[in-house]
RNA sequence: GGAGAGUUGGCAGAGUGGUAAUGCACCGGACUCGAAAUCCGGCGAACCGGUUAAUAUCCGGCGCGCAGGUUCAAAUCCUGUACUCUCCUCCA
């Protein structure tokens, strides 16, 4: 959520901010007027609760029972009415408000480009080379289907169209690039690992902005509300949800490992062949709370910390910063990774970094205590390090040989059991 | 799935209809060369509204897991619900 003090204080930055996120201005507008109102009524029944209960102690210094006692909790009652009345209405424009509110995207940063979709996005740097090969390269799914790693078929006969099994060496590499990353980001990075629950509750998802706003987007238990986590981020901002932190606790890191669920409602048609686009698929995702003041530092340094992963595979990528439109909803910046997939000549989306200010930290009530002694919201981001069943695919691409076959890159062979060459 | 118990301020822990004891901790002061101990005083989470330049004061509201209800008045009574623990059942 935006801080309501922000939108009080200067609603025009805001709606001008906001119109670049897709936001109509008289939203923000309505917004104002809610806001006003609300805070007058509460002012009121704050008033007649005051009266209420000054009346009430009179009653008890008089004798309930006596006429004076009679008289005074007739006068009670009449202020009950009342209050109920404006309480009613004050709750009525407090829900409009609150509609409004939990649903506007989060405030994007001034060094953000400005645009409404991913052609505004703006590279910032670059890392590799582009590998040349001798001959046509071939698509990942179809290597990994000649070689009998992946097996897209069969997983669609058991459960429909962007479901795979990986199978032998195919399993094996899944397996190998995600123990890689979760020992980097422990063991050199400084991040805590963590096992989350893969189901949460509804509190949970609009913790970190997925609901009210998303419920298409994910699967949800009928029988018990619960939904399948569509990213580790979920679980792990909300980890201190509800919670006071120490401000020497802070930073702190934690990286999981996990599974996600995506219903890709609304992506019909793309991707469809392959790894990219998967119902459920793995990632290693890291997230940081952090103080405030330091949230755009620890954005580069994420940002970096997940680079690190492709650069010790050699894979080719470049960082990207996403334009006002293309930002997701709960982040101010976002840095995007993509790595090189030689079949189709583009960089891919694989790793997503982003900086979510207080947004998060408002809807899940997680805060720090100063060394004042003060209470404030931290800041939390959160980012990929990386999307494993993508990175099993640019691996799958970027060192394929003429021979149909794949070279393990060399950090990962220790994890591969002395693995050199898949064949 | 069945039965029972519990959920109060940083921690501990009273309070069964009259508006949150007490202890530890914390803050201020006294005493002291200083500290400890002792004594005196104070505050009691977080949140919301008003006041304000202010996340300084001050005033008020709210506040005893959460949501409703009864009442002039609810931590206390009623209903629902969440979570924790124990026992039984079941189970990877």
């Amino acid at each position: 959520m935006i801080n309501p003090k922000i939108i009080r204080q200067d609603p025009d930055m805001v709606k001008e901010k906001l119109k670049t996120r897709g936001v109509d201005p008289k939203e923000i507008d309505e917004y104002i007027q809610l806001d006003k109102q609300n805070r007058a009524a509460i002012a009121k029944v704050d008033d007649l609760k005051r009266q209420k209960n000054e009346l009430s102690k009179q009653v008890k210094a008089a004798d309930p029972k006596s006429e004076a006692g009679q008289k005074l909790i007739a006068q009670v009652k009449s202020i009950n009415e009342e209050t109920k009345a404006v309480e009613a209405e004050q709750q009525e424009g407090a829900e409009r408000l609150n509609y409004i509110a939990v649903r506007l995207p989060n405030l994007p940063d001034d060094s953000i480009p400005v645009g409404p979709d991913e052609d505004s996005n703006v590279e910032i740097r670059k890392w590799g080379e582009i590998p040349e090969f001798g001959f046509e390269p071939k698509a990942h799914w179809e290597i990994g289907e000649n070689l009998g790693i992946l097996d897209f078929e069969r997983a669609a006969k058991v459960s429909g169209a962007r479901f795979v099994y990986y199978k032998d060496a195919g399993a094996r590499l899944e397996r190998a690039v995600y123990n890689f990353m979760l020992d980097l980001h422990t063991q050199k990075q400084g991040y805590h690992e963590i096992i989350p629950p893969y189901l949460v509750n509804s509190k949970t998802m609009f913790g970190t902005g997925q609901f009210p706003k998303f419920t298409e987007d994910v699967y949800t238990v009928e029988s018990t509300g619960e939904t399948l986590i569509p990213t580790a981020e979920v679980p792990l901002t909300n980890y201190y949800a509800g919670e006071i932190l120490d401000e020497k606790d802070l930073p702190t890191y934690f990286t999981a490992f996990t599974p996600c669920f995506r219903s890709e409602a609304g992506s019909a048609g793309r991707d469809t062949r392959g790894l990219i686009r998967m119902h459920q698929f793995h990632k290693v995702e890291m997230v940081k709370f952090c103080k405030p003041e330091d949230s755009f530092d620890e954005l580069e340094k994420l940002t970096l910390d997940a680079q690190e992963v492709l650069k010790q595979l050699n894979l080719a990528h470049h960082v990207i910063v996403l334009s006002t439109g293309d930002t997701g909803f709960s982040s101010a910046k976002t840095y995007d990774i993509e790595v090189w997939m030689p079949e189709q000549g583009v960089y891919r989306e694989i790793s997503s970094c982003s900086n979510c200010l207080d947004f998060q930290a408002r809807r899940a009530m997680i805060r720090y205590r100063k060394e004042d002694g003060s209470v404030d919201y931290l800041h939390t981001l959160n980012g990929s390090g990386l999307a494993v069943g993508r990175t099993v695919a640019a691996i799958i691409e970027n060192y394929q040989q003429p021979d149909g076959t794949v070279r393990v890159p060399d950090v990962l062979v220790p994890y591969m059991n002395g693995q050199e060459v898949i064949k």
